[in-house]
DNA sequence: CTGAAAGCGCTTACAG
DNA sequence: CTGAAAGCGCTTACAG
């Protein structure tokens, strides 16, 4: 491990200033391409990369990305989304971010309590969030430049965001369901203010009216195991006019909903379809696979990155896009009788 | 968003030189107890926080880990584990930095072919190594220190890891279903050289020949799906001798092995015992539930982390505990017959 | 087009 | 016990 490089080795090496290096690093001033061609050649010859702290000392950017789950420390009692993902969500934004030459810090929830301290980041990503969620005050409070992925509808001025597009999202479920044979579709939707279960439930309701369809809609609490979607779903199937159809929202639905349709005897697709409104392990690992939408974790991570860096180089984002709507692919599988054939089957 | 004090405000106001105050802050040199009380006071009236890039510039430590997950770019192509269990990993590693006024980095696993450029990160956690493992090999190289959850066995004589107590885990998950009626137990591993399946496999091998059990070890590949797990369980069950219990050691062959015993008319756990050596979504929403090893990600995770800053503090980390072992809790569920009863058994 | 110099906010010998 | 000063490696006016 030979020490590392300075700006000062390559102006030397290159028989510049460190000015010269630096501008023909950066594209800023004017450098003669010639000279700039020669300084780069030092630069990959040393393999040189500038110190990112006396950069960040310098120009008050540390290139530094910080993201925030909704996730806590105690991550059983709290499974809203299924973990695996965020876990995509998170790598795939780490990443992206890399791309860009930008690091991305996985800031705990903690944060929000104990105050961003010191820590040098240019601005942050905060999934998930609820109506005027405080991980973006906090970062707000900062003067730090903001993105979520789903909209804070708190802050409806707000345009800097990565949103599923909901609306065409859940009516293509709903719209699949029908060309399945559903006629009663029941939504079980999580008893919480996430701007995406809000939307979810108002896209539903819209199709409700246009199609003049049945209103089953049950919220359901979000406590951890699936014991409440279990006991949610039996009540509906045990009712006078039980639906045919289920739309669960959160992936820890999916399993109770399951359980709930055995224990009810009813045959999946034969008397009952489900569909889930994130793609999961509990969807695609379900008994029969979940049909269920992805949400595509991975196109949300990269769009956020990529409008938060915008917005950090151009001044006041003049020209990156926002909104962002990321379109998900609606995985069909078994459960709504549409699957790929079972190997098992 | 008020303008951030620096530690020369913090002299100002405090009366002294800005040395006192970085003595007083960082413990070093000596300075009167009441200058540094009153130093304190005024640090925290102001809410003053060292700019970190000044600070990492200065004294070449950047007080930021790297995390750097076995998880690919392609999520989906690679849930060796289930991404529940890195994800649990990550936010617990985040909060035990932060308590150490570290902040944590993911490192996306592309760095290995980009290199580590000039991230500064004093050292970083490597989870789930392969022999010889190029993310460790890139940290050490460049001089930083590393620790691993789970061992790298091509590197025999580092000490610098976490790791479950593998050996006694399996031998508590084997003598479990010894207890509960097995006498067939059969091992589905996965064909990874992770330490950590590797170790597995010589602790079911040593009990084996220690109980005069039969080999029933079945190694599986890790292709994306659970097709592998149920060809593989599917053939233990039609085969002549079939097992009454099958411990399955990754996540993704939960699901596999539980559609091989339906598909093969076997109860659970009447006719057959399963258990999974991680604990996941997969095993905790199976039909039924499975029994499995909770190997304590939270736990692995804060070890590695102050195993880590306590080798950066230190002098070689001379009194740092190294390795440390965490021993899993073995979760009783339906599977063997030992659950908890299910509310709609 | 190029470079000398100031300075970002700290830490750390060093002198008192 | 306390402080003046050097310097970490950059970027950025500024002068030429």
């Amino acid at each position: 491990m030979a020490i590392r490089p300075t700006i000062r080795d390559v102006a030397k090496a290159a028989g510049v200033s460190i000015t010269t290096v630096s501008h023909s690093l950066n594209g800023k001033g004017r450098v003669d391409p010639a000279t700039r061609a020669q300084v780069m050649q030092v630069v990959r010859q040393l393999g040189y990369r500038a110190n990112r702290n006396a950069r960040g000392l310098r120009s008050g950017r540390s290139d530094t990305l910080g993201l925030l789950l909704p996730v806590r420390a105690d991550v059983q009692a709290d499974e809203a989304l299924s973990l695996d993902f965020y876990m995509q969500l998170a790598t795939s934004a780490a990443a992206a971010a890399f791309s860009r030459e930008q690091a991305l810090m996985l800031l705990p929830p903690t944060i929000v309590q104990t105050g961003l301290r010191g820590f040098g980041i240019d601005g942050g990503i905060v999934v998930d969030p609820a109506p005027r969620d405080p991980r973006v005050s906090l970062l707000t409070e900062h003067g730090l430049p903001v993105v979520t992925i789903e909209r804070d509808l708190g802050r409806p001025d707000d345009r800097w965001y990565v949103a599923s597009e909901t609306d065409a999202n859940t009516r293509q479920v709903l719209d699949h369901l029908t060309a399945q044979g559903a006629e009663r579709i029941a939504l079980l939707v999580p008893e919480t203010d996430w701007g995406w279960a809000t939307e979810t439930l108002g896209a539903v309701d819209s199709w409700i009216s246009e199609h003049s369809a049945p209103r089953l809609i049950v919220p359901v609490a979000m406590q951890p195991g699936e014991e409440s979607a279990f006991q949610a779903t039996r009540r509906l199937l045990d009712g006078r006019q039980p639906p045919d159809a289920i739309f669960v929202v959160a992936a820890r639905f999916v399993r109770g909903a399951l359980r709930a349709a055995a224990a009810c005897s009813r045959q999946i697709p034969g008397d009952l379809l489900i569909a889930a409104g994130v793609d999961c392990v509990q969807a695609r690992e379900g008994d029969p696979p979940v049909t269920a939408l992805d949400l595509h974790p991975e196109r949300q991570a990269e769009a956020a990155v990529e409008m938060l860096v915008g917005r950090l180089d151009g001044p006041d984002g003049g020209e990156v896009e926002a909104p962002v709507y990321v379109r998900a692919t609606l995985r069909l599988r078994a459960s709504t009788g549409a699957g790929t054939p079972r190997a098992s089957a």
